[in-house]
DNA sequence: GTCTATAGTGCGATAGAC
DNA sequence: GTCTATCGCACTATAGAC
């Protein structure tokens, strides 16, 4: 007989989804999804620091992608070319069949200021790391802080068009299309 | 005998970034914040909607600089010189009197991962209103989004460069700086 | 102004895997 | 025996409800 299931962490995962989705995200406890699972509260908040964080995990996996991408690139890139590098490799993350569940779990977070909170601070953690790399490969302070920003904000604008209802285009055509949106915009009109 | 001082929002704001500076923010209770001005915790709920808004007050009057700032440009403004325009307005927030108190704040938040969440969720909200405004002058979706964020990504830069040890510029000339960095980033080498 | 639910922590006990 | 996952209980602070 065993004393418990494997996978604890997956199944807390994917029940909190589904209660959130369900009850929404205040009204269900870490208790209820603990429960919904056969597990206890106390065991709940051994796999996650905070009740936010069951909806936040696996994301060093996309900040791997993006340092992934960001080391993949010509020794002589411009801190431009590196950002784009980073972007085409963290679109793998995303393709086609991840849509749906991308849209809900988005849907939950759009819903709750909380988790908007978590998210832009994964997200300022992504661009610390990524700014980090630029800096490694010789790109001064104040450019790798830039272009690392600019890079998590063409991530996020392609993410909200990708996950946009109708949108069929993929995910790196999406992060292309917008980082040309950048450029033309600081270009100017002349 | 008058039944209340006045002023009981600023005077918990004034005990609250002198008890988190001293302690910590994390061993300061709200109940502690109160009580060092003679109120009770349930006033300072009164206040503010969590413990962490007490630092987070008179964003809004940033936010109206910033809307200034797009409402003063010329007719004719690109996306770029929009948000040129409310970098400049928004640099009147920050005289140089001013460093002091905002390192000592950015300090604070800095240290604490809970403080830095809501930091990010208002520059979000900040970047939306300006996004916003943009559209409102006939900027296309996406590119106010990206020129709005953009924006905001600038002035966090030039913030941090004004805070920093030693530093002496003044906030617009270090917003322009970092502009200037921007534009040249995505300029290209050529 | 009080009362209560929830989030989150600290510590000890237990059950199985190695 | 050690290591790890779990549970149980007591506790505090936050925050919302009454």
């Amino acid at each position: 007989m065993v004393r418990w299931e494997p996978g604890a962490r997956e199944r807390l995962q994917a029940a909190a989804i589904d209660l959130f989705l369900g009850r929404g995200y205040e009204k269900t406890t870490a208790a209820d999804i603990a429960q919904s699972v056969g597990l206890t509260e106390r065991t709940f908040f051994r796999h996650f620091a905070d009740k936010r964080e069951v909806l936040f995990d696996g994301q060093e996996l996309l900040e791997q992608a993006f340092l992934k991408g960001v080391a993949a690139a010509r020794p002589d890139a411009t801190p431009l070319e590196l950002v784009a590098s980073a972007l085409a490799a963290a679109a793998e993350f995303f393709p086609a069949e991840r849509r749906v569940y991308s849209s809900r779990r988005q849907a939950i977070i759009t819903a709750n200021p909380a988790l908007q909170e978590r998210e832009l601070l994964k997200l300022a953690g992504l661009a610390t790391s990524v700014a980090t790399a630029l800096r490694a490969r010789g790109v001064p302070e104040s450019p790798a802080r830039l272009a690392a920003e600019s890079g998590v904000t063409v991530f996020g604008v392609a993410f909200r068009k990708w996950i946009a209802e109708g949108e069929e285009r993929s995910f790196l055509d999406l992060e292309r299309e917008v980082l040309g949106e950048l450029v033309a915009m600081t270009a100017g009109p002349h």
